[in-house]
DNA sequence: TATGAATGAGTCTTCATTCAT
DNA sequence: GATGAATGAAGACTCATTCAT
């Protein structure tokens, strides 16, 4: 229960959150359905409001959709912040990454995400800055483990994986993953020792 | 009288000819724009046919979307089959093997049919066989030069390069892949001999 | 009744008839209630065809309002022509002149055709040559009367006196146009003798 | 304490100052695009004052438009009697008028003000008084020239020269202006001597 | 067999107007 | 008194699909 006052109440005349809802539910259509199942209807429908709203909020359904994405970008950081942070005292061995990945590749949801990323970007040019920042992410989180050309060619292979488990429906066994990111770390030059 | 003869003068009576040049156009779409960009008119125009023959050929927009897509997948496998005889004679270490996958990772049209057909399975589970074609064929193609499990493991990491190098817009160096794609084979159990 | 065989009947699967009827409406709604009347749905009821056939036969509503028009200027061509003819035994007199454009001035329908075309083109100049070939052909018109310098004034005065007497609701008297007239021509350099 | 004082510091809590900018902004739009280019949030726009501000402002849209048309004729009304002032020491022959009315026929936005005032009372009878304030306007001036049949006369002239004028995009003649005056004028039975 | 006509559903978008604040 | 939020109606336009020919 909050403060006090309006407990509860809100959605009318509540601009944020309104504009929040339907922004959310543009997302969620994303990872459900891909870009071309972005409709102001359909958002609108979802979001429990008036077909006017989505419009009245977002200029452009181009702008709806790309706010959607947006969002789905922003959970995505959230998750890399998170991993991030909890593996804060962990051993920075190659098993230790592999562990953290393959929680990852169990993680559907978290998949299903990015997959909605891939999906929305790949014929949107304009639109792939929003993905490059998963990529930069997970390059940065990489970079704790590893040296920075490592680390990106290890992003690379964690959404060749992402791909390769979604559309197989089969999860990645965690000793080829240890075999697998090992080797590429070893195999690099070494993360540069800080300080 | 058909039968044989008149090897050009094709397209009209031709009833094949004038399917493939539908299914075609349909292909290409889907690569220049994404499944959203395929339509009845669109496609019509494209292949230069009467609007009437893409229903009429066709039962559904549906039905058609497929069969471009179709189209995309058999020339991939086109594509692996050749990059598989062309390198038949050449020695299998994972120098030659990173040397092939550069090229490949240099060839933009290549890559942005992979994309085509990634974008158009992500959100259709339904049509998700026709992609793993493309990753099954590259895992055969790849136990060529490794052992099966190593061989999934470079194939996803294929995609995932593929990915990350078009959406960047940057190539990848041939001295990182020779060296990623050389630990990864390294680090496996070996290729099983043959005969 | 028409030659024979499908007498009636038509309207259905008769393109042209469709697209002419299509045409009309828009034609007449331009006359009663100018550009700004036109859309889809009002010329589609008053055609008595269904809404998507007005957006079947014109790609754009911009372009079915130019048809329009077009049928508005044709039947001003035509009543130019018809003048000219019917006045061709006449004696050129400005006398005579000033009778004919009187019965044009008295002629209600004519005038809120002409009031429509300006209304029409006033601010979207792309069209202003449509209204250009109603001048213009009254321009050749009176050069079958005066100089081609005194004709352009004349055209011009004609324009005007149309605005004037609708908007008033008052007609001109016939001895004002005649005095009017007359001037004009006198002051003019003459006719040059054809021949 | 309001009264006097204060000359600039307008605009915000000065309701009548909002009002005029609203109405300004709705006249500038009827000349440049129009009544069809009337909406509230244009209007608000150009006038720099908020959306509501238009409608508190004025009951509908109509009433708005018909605003913005009142403030064009007194702008035409305002430029008539300019002229009237500017020519009262002047001598009171054809070419003396003429002169007068070239300068007019120069004046490109007053011209594109009268059209919009043509324009967006061809369709609407009940705004024809307003057109007809010009017309009346215009033939009161013309009145300190020649006697009132020859000034309507002449006021219907100078209309549908200002239109060929504009759709032509031409100028006209001063020489060929001025023979045309002075014979509409000369035809006349004269201007009744006043006082 | 082949095709262009046909149309209703559905898309994006704009907006006058109302109203809570 | 002001104003931005709100929304349903309507507008332009596209199109899959059906069907007459």
């Amino acid at each position: 229960m909050p403060e006090s006052g309006k407990p509860a109440a809100r959605s009318r005349r509540d601009p944020q959150a309104r504009r929040r809802a339907i922004v959310r539910a543009a997302a969620d259509l994303l990872v459900e359905g891909g870009g071309g199942d972005i409709t102001h209807r359909r958002v609108a429908e979802r979001a429990g409001v008036p077909l006017g709203a989505t419009t009245y909020y977002f200029t452009s359904l181009d702008e709806l959709r790309e706010a959607g994405l947006q969002v789905l970008v922003d959970e995505i950081e959230e998750f890399v912040e998170h991993v991030r942070s909890a593996s804060a005292g962990e051993p920075r061995g190659p098993e230790a990454l592999a562990r953290i990945l393959h929680e990852y590749f169990s993680d559907t949801d978290q998949m299903r995400t990015d997959l909605a990323l891939y999906g929305a970007t790949i014929h949107r040019p304009e639109l792939r800055p929003l993905a490059l920042r998963w990529f930069d992410g997970m390059v940065e989180l990489l970079s704790d483990w590893t040296d920075p050309a490592t680390a990106r060619l290890l992003a690379a292979f964690t959404d060749g994986i992402t791909l390769h488990v979604m559309f197989r429906g089969e999860p990645v066994e965690l000793d080829e993953l240890t075999r697998a990111i090992t080797a590429l770390i070893r195999s690099g030059p070494g993360r540069e020792e800080a300080k």
